[in-house]
DNA sequence: ATGGCCTTGCATCAAGGA
C-alpha cells in the first residue's frame, strides 16, 4: 500500500500535474495541502475520473487539505484541529482508509518571525500535539502527514546558517518537530535514511531545483502500531521539474500488509 | 544582504508562501 502526500499550491492550477503523476504513480492514499480553492472548487469529476474518492477541507484563497483514496472508502473522522474554535484556517482533515487512521495537515508557515503569524504556527503546534499525544496511544495504525514547514535538523537544509531566524528552522520550530516525535512517532524517511540528504521543496526563486537547494518539510510520522510495516520510501523529485509544477514533491511511503 | 518566482482574487496590484 503506497501512500503520499502532496502540498499541490492550488488543486485547480495544478490539476494537470496532479492527475499526470497520479496516473503514473497510482498511489493508493494522497493527501493534498494547499488547495487554495473555496469547498465547491475541489475538482472532485477529474478525480472520479481519475479512480479516486475524495474528501476535502477547502477554503478560498487560501490553505485547503484532501485525502484522495484509489478503490478504497474514506471515512472520514473530523476536519479542523480541535482546540480553537476561532480558527478558521482549513489546515487539517482525518479519515480512516483501509484501516489506518490518516491526519493530513498543512502546518502554518510562520513567517515573518517573531510576530502574530509565528505565534499561530506555536500555537497550531500545541493543539498538534495535543490531538497527536491521544492518537500515537490508538491501538490502530495511525499517520500524520502533510506539509509539516519544518525542517528538523540541518542535514534538511541546503544552507542551514541562512535559515536559523526563519519560521520553518527557528530553534522554537525544531523544538516543537521533536516534542512530537518523542511521543512515540517514527519520521519515516528518516528511519530509513539516517544519513541521506532528502528534500521535498525547492523555491520557484534562483533556479534553486537546478541547484538542488531544496528543504526537507513534507513528512510522515507513524505510530508504534504501523511503524513496523514500513518497506520503503521516496520523493517523486521529477516532478518538481515538470511545467507548471508545485514547489512541493510528491513524497511516499510503501507499507507491507498486516 | 538582497532579490529572485508563483498562486489566487470583487485583480491589473496585493497578499501569502517558504
Amino acid at each position: 500500500m503506497k501512500i503520499a502526500t502532496y502540498n499541490v499550491n492550488g488543486v485547480n492550477g495544478r490539476l494537470p500535474v496532479l492527475l499526470r503523476w497520479l496516473a503514473e504513480e497510482q498511489p493508493d492514499v494522497v493527501c493534498l495541502q494547499e488547495l487554495k480553492a473555496p469547498q465547491e472548487k475541489f475538482p472532485q469529476q477529474a478525480i472520479i475520473d481519475a479512480g479516486y474518492n475524495a474528501i476535502w477541507h477547502g477554503q478560498k484563497s487560501w490553505n485547503g487539505v484532501a485525502i484522495l483514496a484509489r478503490g478504497m472508502e474514506i471515512q472520514e473522522v473530523s476536519r479542523g484541529l480541535p482546540g480553537d474554535d476561532e480558527d478558521t484556517q482549513s489546515r487539517y482533515i482525518e479519515a480512516v482508509v483501509n484501516g489506518i487512521l490518516i491526519g493530513g495537515l498543512y502546518l502554518p508557515n510562520g513567517n515573518p518571525a517573531p510576530g502574530p503569524k509565528f505565534d499561530y504556527k506555536l500555537s497550531w503546534f500545541e493543539r498538534l500535539h495535543k490531538h497527536a499525544a491521544r492518537l500515537v496511544e490508538l491501538d490502530i495504525p495511525v499517520i500524520l502527514t502533510g506539509d509539516f514547514n519544518v525542517m528538523p535538523t540541518e542535514q534538511d537544509v541546503y544552507k542551514p546558517e541562512r535559515w536559523v531566524d526563519d519560521a520553518l528552522f527557528r530553534p522554537e520550530t525544531r523544538d516543537a518537530f521533536h516534542k512530537l516525535i518523542a511521543q512515540g512517532w517514527t519520521d519515516a524517511i528518516r528511519k530509513l535514511y539516517p544519513t541521506e540528504t532528502i528534500y521535498t521543496f525547492w523555491d520557484y526563486f534562483r533556479n534553486a531545483y537546478g541547484r538542488d537547494a531544496g528543504l526537507r518539510i513534507d513528512h510522515f510520522l507513524l505510530n508504534p502500531k504501523i511503524a513496523d510495516r514500513l518497506k520503503s520510501a521516496g520523493v517523486d523529485r521529477h516532478v518538481r521539474g515538470w511545467e507548471k509544477t508545485s514547489d512541493h514533491a510528491p513524497v511516499w511511503i510503501e507499507l507491507a500488509e498486516k
